[in-house]
DNA sequence: CTGTTAGCGCCTTCAA
DNA sequence: TTGAAGGCGCTAACAG
């Protein structure tokens, strides 16, 4: 027994205020509540007065265990270090503190154990509703939870959960990065992403430059993925006499990381060498080499909407569910500047 | 009413599990909590299998509203686009599953009111504990919550809050940097930080610096801010016919992105022209010209540390308050190599 | 308008 | 070893 759990037993309860007040808890419940209205100006003044000499704070487990509301949202995150996930995050936060909600934020590293082992607390807790960015590896378990909550995901699609879904228009965001490309000259583009492994978000992108590639007859492509061989294969790339000036289409910020560093250790003069392109934008883009191209994502505002389905979906609204696909924004740096060969 | 709310309270109790394995709730309360070695095997078997053939969870909410302990703690924090935040997170988090506790993050974005209101909500949520990386314009506040549950305080002193402290050794980093500086051949130094605003480690840097400069005969040096006035203070710098070889010394992350960012506009040879070293290492630092030369702080385990002081108090540990300063790691890069002049 | 009365889901004596 | 009963802090009928 600690001096903590000591002073948290003597905190303060409503009974307090209630007695100290002269009033009965309901009517103290109902100055905390909705029904203030309800009270006359004398007893909600003493009420008031009362709160504040006992610096009352209502338990809003106790609320919750009541009336089935916590005010707690729960987000789940597959990679927190991902600068992604944390600007969405942001966007989430701040609307959900606009809103008088509470977040609890999990990491599940990437693993598949911790994502179970996060989903199964965030449930204990009682959240009102999840937002994930999941692995998508255990769809049974995310149905079943679907069954209690309202579920919005987050960049990844899983398949079977018809939820809403908040994420980038990859479709359109490859069409602007070729677009691009092929207007400041360059030919012969080597798509780089991080491993697939069911994303949906990586497939999307990885499809829609495949299938794209195909309607402008002006350029050539391959996608590579990052990891141990990509050294290798940017070498290939920039080394194979080829259809005419090279980029990279680097599918996300992590792999831009890991581009810009294998074309250092090649040696590239970033980025007269090969250009590159990005989607997502970190703050660090314009400060390497010229400064490297990209296609930033509105995060906060996608954090924002995402609650803001939450919301619908917990004030009833049950029609089918949105995919709502924003659209990113080109900011040309160095890295692709137009050719003058 | 929504299919939600409706299905939440629905949700598999206490009660269903003990009607199902046809004992009473005490037992299956027994099972879940501590005392499962009460249990005859039978009943224990019986139990069991109603829990996993109902799904049952048992509420957190119930449990903390019955014991006071609810399994989570709260993190406040005051930017959390500060990679240095993010990577401390990580190492919380991490110690908090490893020990079954959850977390509950909040960011203040540097706004005292939002700070206010955070810790309004965590009281509510009863958290256990809390790690607290807090701007400090509010001391009572924070001496009064200190009355309910154990607090670590992250990178920030608080005057009259005695509690465990988690962060960087700063006089001993200060002392790498000068070091490392002079052994390269540096002689006029600009340390950058962010403005003070009573942020107690920037302050610690800054008079380090101060001190330990005087300590050091061959070294000279000035101290600047970052804000509007960085690009001339760094262009008078720069322009000033010095006593030798001049380096930066960007006092963190954000410092460093800002010097950077300058140094690109005054159109420096990234880094011919001007050294540099910062407190903190980012991903980024090695791609940036030569390279960032960093003094990186172990944040995930000061985190981790962090988390530690909180379960230590949480079993009852009175003794007086520490303060865990780590060391950093000194990383050279091309940003210090060492001048042949 | 206000107070009384039942619980929310769980834990914890106290008996059996 | 097990069960019954009371209560954690709060809300939601129901009376008055």
């Amino acid at each position: 027994m600690n001096s903590f759990s000591a002073a948290q037993r003597t905190r303060v309860t409503m009974l307090d205020v209630a007695q100290r007040a002269g009033v009965s808890k309901a009517s103290v419940s109902r100055f905390i509540g909705e029904d203030r209205a309800l009270l006359s100006e004398a007893i909600a003044e003493r009420i008031e007065r009362a709160i504040n000499d006992l610096g009352y704070r209502p338990n809003q487990m106790a609320r919750g265990l009541k009336r089935g509301r916590t005010r707690l949202i729960g987000m789940l995150v597959a990679d927190i270090r991902n600068p992604y996930s944390i600007a969405v995050m942001h966007g989430v936060e701040t609307a959900c503190r606009l809103h008088g909600y509470n977040l609890v934020v999990c990491n599940t590293d990437r693993n598949d154990e911790q994502e179970r082992q996060h989903l199964a607390a965030l449930r204990s807790y009682n959240i009102e509703g999840l937002i994930l960015n999941t692995l998508g590896h255990d769809p049974d378990a995310l149905l079943e939870l679907h069954q209690e909550m309202p579920i919005v995901l987050i960049d990844r699609k899983v398949e079977q959960l018809h939820t809403d879904l908040v994420g980038l228009d990859n479709a359109d965001a490859v069409r602007m990065a070729l677009e691009h490309l092929e207007q400041q000259g360059y030919r012969d583009l080597l798509m780089v992403s991080e491993p697939v492994d069911g994303t949906s978000s990586r497939i999307e992108r990885i499809q829609s430059f495949t299938s794209q590639l195909a309607a402008r007859p002006a350029l050539r492509g391959t996608v590579v993925k990052t990891g141990s061989a990509l050294h290798a294969d940017i070498q290939t790339f920039l080394h194979t006499p080829g259809h005419g000036p090279k980029a990279l289409f680097c599918a996300n910020g992590l792999a831009a990381l890991a581009c810009t560093q294998v074309l250092r250790e090649l040696n590239c003069q970033l980025f007269a060498d090969v250009g590159l392109i990005a989607l997502d934008d970190l703050e660090w883009f314009p400060l390497v080499g010229s400064g490297i191209t990209a296609l930033a994502q509105p995060t906060q505002q996608m954090g924002a909407s995402a609650f803001d389905c939450l919301l619908k979906r917990l004030s009833g609204d049950k029609s089918a569910a949105r995919a709502l696909n924003f659209a990113p924004q080109l900011i040309v740096r160095g890295s692709t500047q137009p050719l003058t060969t």
